[in-house]
DNA sequence: ACCTGAACACCGTTCAAGT
DNA sequence: ACCTGAACACCGTTCAAGT
């Protein structure tokens, strides 16, 4: 979908050899299932026979299969955050730690679904920890840092997994440029009274970059950072009374 | 959903029997079902039980299970945005929209999954209108439309998917305080070498309440809009070259 | 302790047959 | 045209039995 997703793969692949069952295999094999053949590709009976066992094998290391997508999703996004950012100001480090994160869901679409479906448990602790520590170093008041980072975290996992559903609808085969083309001939033959600014925007649709947008984004939610909460007073947006 | 209505015509022995089949009444029984039970609560034995027919009767309206979810997702959220806003910025009426989406999703959890994973596909094109609509009111230059339509709508859906998500993993009945003690708990246990941040804002992810920081998210993204594109220049956030 | 593999309950979907 | 319901292929999970 984006660009090369170059996110550290595992390079040595033993081969036949009858090496013993263990968790970490389990979610391995489980990991390449789900990048290789999709959501629906991960399945016991799949599992069993790359792992040459029987699905009580399995059940052993592994409580069900539930854990077995928690623990997967977990894995790639430490591995995405394991990546410390080098940019100097606490903005591009936002950017950095967000642009990881899209690039490690867009590069396993499975992993969206699942962090969606996980709510405040799991791994948003990780996620949380690492764009709140930027948002600390960005001057941010304490008794903001939780609205702060929460929508940052927020609009990235939303566009990421929009992003990745897109992906996923296509297929990794497919080519981007055509899916892009078929929506906008989707959404020029909607109706012009109901959808005129749909319509207004289907040439920006059929353009944009994914990855741009993305970062398009993360600076529109870091100037209103920096509107609300990094002066001294709540300008820019007031409501009616 | 209850036909109490005409009575005496037809004496009816068996609760709800005879009236035909069709495509809404699927559509509506799926729903209520997806509402009382859950994702994993529509199945076809099920639906078909409730609908006193065979799965084969129900194949006639609906193409596949994957079709209906659309369509019950597709219609509650028409219905969430049918409500005309009546604010008379188009800030409040952003503000109507969204807290109108969010409310739906949090009413009918399962549709945060269904449209997360929908991409630009089947009921987006509703949202960006609503949406898109307002951001054109508000000024905003015809170039910037859809960046900025696209982030607010997934800000929006991203915020609602991690609301619906909490709510999900305790069941409608559960009580709200007990399970964000129940999450602070866990959080105040993490190691504080690892997860300082975290730990910092324990109390204020205690202490929140969803729809408050709802809009104060949405606050912040039209703080950013005003800010980069209402302005006649690219204002408060700068890139290291 | 770790693994085997048949078996169980359940799922979405199909289809020849009825009206 | 619309509906019936048995049947099919497949799923996650269990468990008595083996080593």
């Amino acid at each position: 979908m984006c660009q090369d997703g170059a996110v550290a793969t595992r390079t040595q692949r033993s081969p036949r050899r009858t090496e013993a069952l263990s968790r970490e295999r389990i979610v391995e094999a489980a990991v390449e299932l789900l990048d290789t053949t999709g959501e629906s590709g991960l399945t016991f009976r799949v599992l069993t026979e790359r792992l040459a066992t029987g699905p009580g094998a399995i059940y052993h290391h592994v409580a069900n299969k539930g854990e077995l997508l928690t623990v997967a999703t977990d894995e790639i996004v430490a591995a995405a955050l394991a990546v410390e950012p080098l940019a100097s100001s606490p903005q591009d480090r936002i950017r950095a730690v967000a642009l990881g994160l899209f690039d490690a869901i867009d590069a396993h679409p499975w992993v969206a679904t699942q962090l969606s479906d996980s709510g405040w448990q799991a791994t948003t602790p990780r996620i949380l920890e690492s764009i709140g520590r930027q948002v600390g170093a960005l001057g941010v008041p304490e008794d903001d840092w939780f609205i702060t980072t929460t929508v940052l975290m927020q609009y990235i996992l939303g566009a990421a997994a929009q992003n990745a559903a897109n992906a996923r609808h296509v297929g990794p085969d497919a080519n981007r440029a055509e899916l892009l083309g078929a929506m906008a001939a989707e959404w020029a033959e909607l109706d012009p009274g109901d959808y005129p600014f749909t319509r207004a925007v289907v040439g920006q649709m059929r353009d944009h970059d994914d990855r741009e947008q993305f970062l398009a984004g993360i600076d529109l939610v870091l100037a209103g950072i920096t509107a609300l909460h990094l002066t001294g007073r709540q300008a820019a947006v007031h409501r009616e009374p």
